[in-house]
DNA sequence: AAAAATAATAAGGAAAACCTAACAATATAA
DNA sequence: TTATATTGTTAGGTTTTCCTTATTATTTTT
């Protein structure tokens, strides 16, 4: 199994860890992938081989120690670099994520350090999600999910929590929504969990699944 | 055949044809990629069909011009990574050849052009090699092998011509030969070629084949 | 021109990363 | 609780891209 490929799955069962709970089934993987359930039943194995996931046949695969770390070092180092091509390069916050994660992986660990003190050991990426420390450890969660928030309510954008589709980030922008902004929560709709959010002075409805990707600080 | 396997042989044949003429023969391809003759006659055949280099059997390879435009935007790509790691990240210029490798291959186009404006559009790289412009055009060659330069002239050193070799970086440093160091041919021994530089207030010999790799442009 | 050195090719193989089809296990619904 | 549907695994095969070894072709040297 080459690097690459041992990044991408170890990758993906994280996100899907968290999206999906965990732990992850292999038809998931399978979708997400875009192979045949019976070539990650294949890699699976020898990923456990490797000693980088769990994995119960017929039950799921969650990570190991080990893999977890091996994914948080890549993510230390895409959110870097998504730091960097935002702050420096002016490239927009919606297309960072996939010149990221084109560097992530040919990225030493010296030059992962280097960075990382250049642009001041930055606690977030662009879309506001936290960048493992030095040690590889993150914060404590602090943002809550915006239908959490109650009518009425003025509160901080602190992350988007999908950074993959830049359709939908343009779309966020678009509407003023994007890390930083202040909001206030309308209205929200009981039936389609449909939510109505003011951002500066234009009032806009996002549907619930939009609404899912948007965390906020509540304003004290 | 890999894009990366692609890059690797094209990039090769490029330094080959620089260091000992071209076409390049066969065996030196084996030789620096340490692969077997018999795969690099495989790949060469392969290279040739996709237009990328002239490869006559038995005589040896050449790059075509679509081959040597593929070759310049790499190189474009690497001595701006060079520039920004030396430069802004504080990593020495005997050491940026390596992490440059891992870098340019995985940098897009907008990446490329965006590093180089925010970068100042640099004439050259941390060891004095030109940077192709925008359209892949180099400048004129404008320095020469310091055997050329006469004894007793004042000249400044413009190019480490071997990016590579890490240790003979860290050996020029030491004795003051760095791009941009005013210095001074005391003697060149017409015997084996050793060359006598003053650098500074130091003065010091090296090798011919060392200072095959010192250019430099005479003060004028 | 023959011998020696070098280069190219052919044959065969290994590993990675997929696939499909058949079978097995588990979950769900009647 | 049995039948049905869903999901997962196994077995076996394919493709790609490299490899080595042995053989053949060409060039160079004597």
């Amino acid at each position: 199994m080459s690097r690459q490929t041992i990044e991408e799955y170890l990758e993906t069962i994280k996100t899907l860890e968290e999206m999906e709970g965990s732990p992850v089934r292999t038809s998931s993987l399978a979708r997400v992938l875009t192979v045949s359930p019976a070539s990650v039943s294949e890699m699976l194995q020898r990923l456990s081989e490797k000693g980088m996931v769990r994995y119960t046949p017929y039950s799921g695969v969650s990570l190991t120690e080990k893999g977890l770390q091996q994914v948080l070092k890549l993510t230390r180092r895409h959110r870097l670099w998504e730091v960097f091509l935002n702050r420096h390069l002016g490239i927009g916050w919606e297309e960072v994520y996939d010149e990221a994660c084109n560097l992530e992986h040919n990225t030493s660990g010296m030059v992962a350090e280097k960075l990382a003190n250049y642009l001041g050991n930055p606690a977030v990426c662009p879309h506001g999600s936290p960048i493992p420390d030095e040690n590889l450890r993150l914060p404590e969660k602090s943002g809550t999910p915006i239908a959490n928030l109650e009518t009425g309510k003025k509160a901080k954008i602190t992350r988007i929590t999908n950074e993959i589709n830049s359709e939908l980030l343009h779309y966020l922008t678009g509407l003023g929504i994007v890390p930083g902004a202040e909001i206030e929560v309308i209205e929200k709709a009981s039936f389609d969990g449909t939510i109505t959010i003011k951002a500066g002075e234009s009032i806009k409805a996002v549907s619930a699944e939009v609404a899912s990707f948007i965390e906020v600080e509540p304003a004290n």
